[in-house]
DNA sequence: AAAATGCCCAACCGCTGCTTG
DNA sequence: ACAAGCAGCGGTTGGGCATTT
C-alpha cells in the first residue's frame, strides 16, 4: 500500500491566489523552511494542495527572485543556453539568478521566439529559416570513447564493450531518452555545434592549448582527435570546456555542470 | 466609447522518476 | 515486490490588460 493522500482536493481552492494566502505562505516558510510540501497547506492554514503551494513560492513569493524586466545580456545567455539545452527550462533557469523555469519559459515563448524569427533564425533549431532541411542534419559527427570510469571486477563483458558518445553536429535536436535508453551516454545532453557556412573552417579547438575539439571537450581517447592529445588532455577534470562555443567563454559553461542524473 | 484582437503570465495539467509504506 | 504518493518538470490554458479598429 502507499501513503495516505497528500490533500483533500474536494476541499482546495483553485485559481489565483488571494494577498492573505500569500502572507501565510511566506509568513510559515519563514518560520519553518522549504520542504514537506505535502503537509505544508494543513500546517499553515491553507486550503490548496502542496504542489499548488510550492509552485506559488518557487514562481512567485521567493525573496530572491529579480522580477522586472530581462536585460540584454540575459537574453542572450537564454538564446545560447537554449541552443545548448533545447527546452530544459530547470536548467536554463539555474544559469539565470534570480529567475525561474516558469518566467523564463513564458518569455521564451512571447519575446525571444518573436526575436529570432525576426532575425530569421528558427527558435526550435538556432538556424536559418530558409535552410534546406537536409543541410541541417548534415556534418554530424559521432565521437566514440571507451568511458573512462574505472571498472569494477566481474562486471559483465558486455558492458565492458559499451560506448559511450557524444553526438557533435551542427544540428540541434534531442532526442535524449533514446541515447540514455541505449545506454550510450551518461549525460542528457546533445552537444551541437553553431550555425557555420559549410565554405567557413571550423575553429573551434582551443588554440591556446593547442588542443583540438575533442579533447577540448575532454573526450579522451576519442578517434576524432586531431591533435595528438590522445589520452593526455585532462580537461575533464577540470571542468572546462575551455573554448569559446557560441560565444560561451570558458568558465561560463561548466562541463560538468551540465551532467544530469 | 465600445467591441475586437492580441499579448502576457500565473496557474493548472499531465507526465516521469523516485520514494515510501 | 509492488502500488500509490511525492516532487519536479515541461506544455498548455485562460483571465486580465493593452492596443487596435
Amino acid at each position: 500500500m502507499g501513503r495516505s493522500p497528500c490533500c483533500e482536493k474536494a476541499h482546495t481552492n483553485k485559481g489565483a491566489w488571494t494577498k492573505e494566502e500569500d502572507d501565510r505562505l511566506i509568513a510559515y516558510i519563514r518560520a519553518h523552511g522549504e520542504g514537506c510540501w505535502r503537509s505544508l497547506p494543513k500546517a499553515a492554514g491553507l486550503l490548496r494542495c502542496g504542489k499548488s503551494c510550492r509552485l506559488r513560492w518557487i514562481n512567485y513569493l521567493r525573496p530572491d527572485l529579480k522580477r522586472g524586466n530581462f536585460t540584454e545580456e540575459e537574453d542572450e545567455l537564454i538564446i545560447k543556453l537554449h541552443s545548448l539545452l533545447g527546452n530544459k527550462w530547470s536548467l536554463i533557469a539555474g544559469r539565470l539568478p534570480g529567475r525561474t523555469d516558469n518566467e523564463i519559459k513564458n518569455y521564451w515563448n512571447t519575446h525571444i521566439r518573436r526575436k529570432l524569427m525576426n532575425r530569421g533564425i528558427d527558435p526550435a533549431t538556432h538556424r536559418p529559416i530558409n535552410e534546406p532541411a537536409a543541410a541541417a542534419t548534415t556534418e554530424v559527427k559521432t565521437l566514440s570513447f571507451a568511458t573512462p570510469a574505472v571498472k569494477e571486477e566481474g562486471e559483465d563483458q558486455e558492458e565492458e564493450k559499451e560506448e559511450k558518445k557524444v553526438i557533435i553536429g551542427n544540428a540541434v535536436g534531442f532526442n535524449s531518452k533514446e541515447v540514455i535508453e541505449k545506454n550510450l551516454i551518461n549525460l542528457e545532453l546533445r552537444i551541437s555545434l553553431p550555425y557555420q557556412n559549410q565554405s567557413e573552417p571550423l575553429n573551434i579547438g582551443n588554440s591556446a592549448t593547442g588542443l583540438c575539439f575533442s579533447c577540448s571537450l575532454g573526450i579522451q581517447k576519442s578517434e576524432e582527435c586531431s591533435c595528438g592529445n590522445i589520452g593526455t588532455s585532462n580537461n575533464a577534470s577540470r571542468g572546462n570546456i575551455g573554448y569559446d562555443f557560441l560565444g560561451l567563454k570558458s568558465g561560463v559553461l561548466e562541463y560538468r555542470s551540465l551532467e544530469m542524473k
